[in-house]
DNA sequence: GCCGTTTTCGGCCCGACTGTTTTCAGTCG
């Protein structure tokens, strides 16, 4: 785990304790904001600090500062274990519990010594815990509930998880009698690469019937809130699912709200409030007059800023690039022209090349290339160079057979230990596309792992890396490397860094894209399809690339098919 | 604890829902 997550996971808990000893709610804030923005600094912290720049960080001044570099000095924080000397950690943790917050924990702590889930538990099946002020048979029966939830550990959801049974639940919503115009909203429009529930708004003049009507639809296992504006329960998958809604007149208003982050949120509210203005979810206003809420845009467009895209709502800088007029006009899905990374049934795909081809060139585009694994991925059944050559005359007659688009012979070669090649120069100079990307060797220590990939980039037949930090979103963290060495490399030799839009990988991720293209460095965003069905994964890298900022000139595959060819370096006729 | 073309001190976003209240606090997003 990389040093900025440590810090900032320290920084959290650090707030977590200041809550429940109801310290400055200003002060805690601080501390929340500083660990965000720990948490999506794509560079080293300590190498910042090295520099001496930590307070350039955004939210870090001087006392904040001065932890990291005790942290990076010593590998503790005395402020955090003092902390932890008057508020278990093991109470904080509680905080997770829906239902109890900071108030209640500290009270349960004071007057019961409850210090830890046994304890708890304990207590809520006893007579003492109702004394407690605020404390009654329902609100037993909520933390019951949450404690529940708490053990199950709610985890995040993959987006690529999340966002099908969304558009299942907003597709059953909108068919609610008097709910229009139902999308989803919060971290899922954003595309976030995990959320944590789905946000759902709809328009409507009766909320009271629409919500009774979700409440009621077979998906949903549990009703955690039913009110006129504003429903909330757990479906059957686990995943919490909450709708809101809202007439007309603030449609606009409420999906920018919704939409979040709640850090976006807080600075155009600040923005607002500077010109005399209020907004909330109900629209913007100037006293008691409303001059916006029936569109989004409308509503930036009164706070004089351009539509921010939700991709981009994450307090990374947006609202300072909008309202200076160099928000960058981000690449779309239907910009992509092809996708350069594919497995067919050769190696460990499910489809034959015709299956693959016909799929790609039904999604309109104007090239593909089938890229099967190399000899040293045995698992994943790879080609030998005799296969190789097999598979080169079955593609040639699917070439014959399907018209309309360009079918690319490539290759996903496997980076050995040494940083050499899975396939001799003799074999690859003959690849129209040959990706690059490392399956064995995970633990190697950094300066040998970027030496690694860095030589694989060097080879003059080599095109693009693919899953560069080779993490597994909730199952294998990403192997140690210096991206920015990584992308250096690739820029001088002009090769193309590879965003993965398979929703377990999403590598690069949005924060290391852009640092890529900060450096001017080439991408390409690939499916790695296993399936013809997953060739519409895309969508999802596409939104990752917007999520780091990425315009269509950053992204080879926008390009046609004569100037790819270039930078492929293929013999065209 | 951070931050600053309205401030180096005094600000720091806003509302719904619920349960326990007797006019509101706590929690959530």
């Amino acid at each position: 785990m990389s040093k900025n997550v440590e810090i900032a996971d320290i920084f959290e808990r650090i707030a977590d304790s200041l809550d429940i000893l109801e310290e400055n709610p200003f002060k805690i804030r601080a501390y929340r904001n500083a660990s965000r923005n720990l948490r999506e600094l794509a560079e080293d912290v300590k190498d910042i600090t090295e520099r001496d720049e930590l307070s350039k960080i955004p939210g870090i001044g001087k006392d904040l500062a001065e932890k990291i570099r005790e942290y990076i000095a010593n590998g503790r924080i005395k402020y955090y274990e003092e902390l932890n000397e008057k508020v278990p950690r093991e109470l904080v943790e509680l905080l997770a519990i829906q239902g109890l917050g900071p108030k209640m924990l500290s009270k349960l702590f004071k007057e019961l010594k409850v210090k830890a889930l046994a304890d708890l538990e304990r207590e809520i099946r006893g007579e003492e815990i109702l004394k407690i002020h605020g404390m009654g048979k329902k609100k037993i029966e909520d933390i019951k509930r949450g404690i529940q939830i708490f053990k199950e550990s709610k985890k995040r959801v993959n987006l690529g998880i999340a966002l099908p049974i969304a558009e299942e639940i907003v597709n059953e919503v909108n068919k609610i009698p008097g709910s229009e115009k139902t999308v989803f909203a919060g971290s899922l429009r954003r595309m976030r690469e995990t959320i944590g529930d789905i946000d759902i708004l709809t328009q409507s003049d009766d909320g009271k019937r629409v919500i009774e009507s979700f409440t009621k639809m077979p998906f949903v296992k549990n009703i955690l809130a039913s009110g006129d504006t504003k429903g909330s329960v757990i479906s059957r998958n686990g995943i919490q699912v909450d709708l809101r809604v809202v007439g007309p007149e603030s449609y606009g208003a409420a999906l920018q709200y919704f939409t979040g982050s709640q850090a976006h949120n807080v600075k155009v509210r600040t923005i607002a409030v500077k010109k005399g203005l209020k907004i909330n979810e109900y629209g913007l206003f100037h006293g008691d007059k409303k001059i916006a809420g029936e569109t989004e845009a409308d509503v930036y467009k009164k706070l004089g800023l351009p539509f921010i895209p939700p991709e981009m709502r994450e307090d990374r800088g947006e609202i300072e690039a909008a309202l200076e007029g160099r928000l960058p006009t981000l690449l779309e899905l239907e910009d992509i022209k092809g996708d350069l990374h594919v497995h067919t049934n050769w190696s460990d795909g499910y489809g034959s090349i015709e299956e693959m081809a016909l799929t790609a060139k039904k999604l309109g585009y104007e090239y593909i290339a089938v890229t099967d694994h190399s000899p040293s991925s045995r698992i994943a059944n790879g080609l030998s160079i005799e296969r190789l050559d097999e598979k080169k005359e079955e593609l040639e007659s699917v070439r014959k057979k399907v018209k309309g688009i360009r079918i690319l012979m490539g290759s996903e070669v496997d980076i050995l230990g040494d940083g050499s090649l899975d396939y001799p120069d003799s074999v690859l100079r003959d690849l129209d596309v040959v990706i690059v990307s490392v399956h064995s060797g995970f633990k190697m220590e950094r300066a040998k792992m970027t030496k690694r990939i860095a030589n694989a980039l060097k080879n003059p037949f080599v095109h693009i890396l693919a899953h560069p930090t080779g993490r597994l979103i909730g199952e294998r963290d990403p192997y140690d490397v210096d991206l920015e060495e990584v992308f250096k490399t690739a820029k001088e030799f002009g090769k193309a860094i590879e965003v993965n839009s398979h929703y377990l990988r999403l590598d690069l991720k949005d924060i290391n894209i852009r640092k890529a293209i900060d450096m001017d460095t080439k991408l390409v965003i690939t499916t790695d399809s296993h399936h013809p069905n997953q060739l519409t994964l895309m969508r999802l890298g596409v939104a990752t690339a917007r999520r780091g900022w990425a315009v269509k000139r950053d992204i080879i595959n926008t390009m046609g098919f004569k100037e790819l060819s270039n930078f492929l370096k293929i013999q065209t006729d």
